[in-house]
DNA sequence: CAATAGGAATGGTCGAACCATTTAACTTGT
DNA sequence: ACAAGTTAAATGGTTCGACCATTCCTATTG
């Protein structure tokens, strides 16, 4: 339930009280920390202690380094790799299969899709219906634009994320995403036809959310998904 | 699309070395690595350098570091909750709210239970209806032993999680509702009304799965995790 | 006025020393 | 012979001081 307390970890409560800072607020995304000489006088600590928090810290994704005169630690806005990072890590540590993977986005497309039928606003119809002229464009152009074509796809499905105006499931979407498509470019078996199919699909989930069918929705983005993970085992 | 090669640094090559050693499995979990005095001396860098190296791959989860003569870095089993404390952070960071943090939740459960019902094996059907037959006793005792029975509740979303079989559900589950409940600690108006209203949505919860009707529980889990949001919207 | 050279601030590295913790071996008393 | 306490060594944690590499600003010079 709680883990050990290591309270002789200096560098620790230095993380701590910088991160509290960070999270509560008095440090914004942006500002600029600083620098390690100040930073050691101010905890009365050595530099090389010092170091390993800010090492921590930039690992952690809340603080970027930068080198020479204006450089410093510079405050982060989102640490949203650093979960990619975790993920991928999980990955190539085989705890975490393709098959896991594709599974859970099926679930999380299939409700971001649902949501979004419910909350979609009609200028973000109008943001759909461009992507999907878009998509249409590099479907005609022939299967050697597919590279553009899962481009607008990607898109799409970003702006269904962000129709729910829900940041868990944009940053979550996200964050599967990237870690599907990371592996998926390897393979790329991309046929005319499943390109097709594949824009069919998005057109039919973009009219499901027109018609504010939101179990329809969630059924298409679902098949939408499957379909996809089913082209991947291959 | 690329992130910058910053190869100047040292301590980030010492950390590839590491983490790919691992990663091949030329280092097992639980091997030890050499001492950071040993270590130094085969990167032909200072101390100081390597120790920084050491503590971005703790950090990452991928080694403990123990004190003492028998100590040193060791390899950890598996950094899922370097994944965990990621995403917690990111939750934290965005200060993402209770009613998104729900709605999500309410979801992911659903899947959960959903995909519980169709793989629950006979000896997890066994474990369910043991913490059933806890949460009773808890229930029986009273509404003063609400927090006994809020961790068996918690103990049975999480079993279900892990019937899943995939990683990714474990993960997200624990730490979505781990940020829900640094909300609900502070407000705990709880009823014996709610009790036995929660008891009885988790009998029918084990129930469907045992029948094996993935659309029930998916359906009963919803409601049971909506009328929890219910509850702490008062 | 532009190009170049220099200097100062800052992160990155190094080495040596010392402290704190932990384990194992050793000593001692019964 | 056994148990308790003591000591020693290995290991991570910390400190200090020095120097290097990079970057930006400024002053010099043509």
């Amino acid at each position: 339930m709680f883990h050990a307390a290591k309270q002789n970890r200096i560098f620790q409560d230095v993380v701590d009280q910088i991160e509290e800072a960070i999270l509560s607020g008095q440090l914004q995304p942006g500002d600029t920390l600083p620098s390690e000489r100040d930073l050691k006088d101010m905890f009365q600590t050595s530099r090389g202690t010092l170091r390993e928090a800010l090492r921590v810290l930039e690992q952690k994704g809340l603080i970027e380094i930068k080198l020479g005169v204006g450089g410093g630690s510079v405050v982060k806005a989102a640490p949203l790799e650093q979960v990619c990072n975790g993920l991928d890590l999980l990955i190539r540590f085989q705890k975490i299969s393709l098959h896991h993977l594709s599974e859970f986005r099926e679930d999380v497309e299939s409700s971001v899709a649902a949501i979004a039928a419910r909350r979609a606003a009609p200028n973000d119809i109008e943001a759909l219906d461009d992507l999907l002229n878009d998509a249409r464009g590099y479907r005609d152009l022939g299967v050697e634009y597919w590279r553009e074509f899962v481009e607008v796809d990607k898109k799409i499905h970003q702006a269904l994320a962000r129709i729910t105006g829900n940041p868990m499931y944009i940053v979550v979407h996200q964050t599967v995403h990237d870690n599907i498509q990371r592996y998926y470019e390897q393979f790329l078996p991309w046929t005319s036809q499943m390109l097709q199919e594949n824009y069919q699909d998005l057109c039919d989930i973009v009219q499901s959310v027109k018609d504010r069918q939101d179990d329809k929705a969630r059924a298409l983005a679902h098949r939408h998904v499957q379909r996809f993970s089913e082209y991947m085992r291959q």
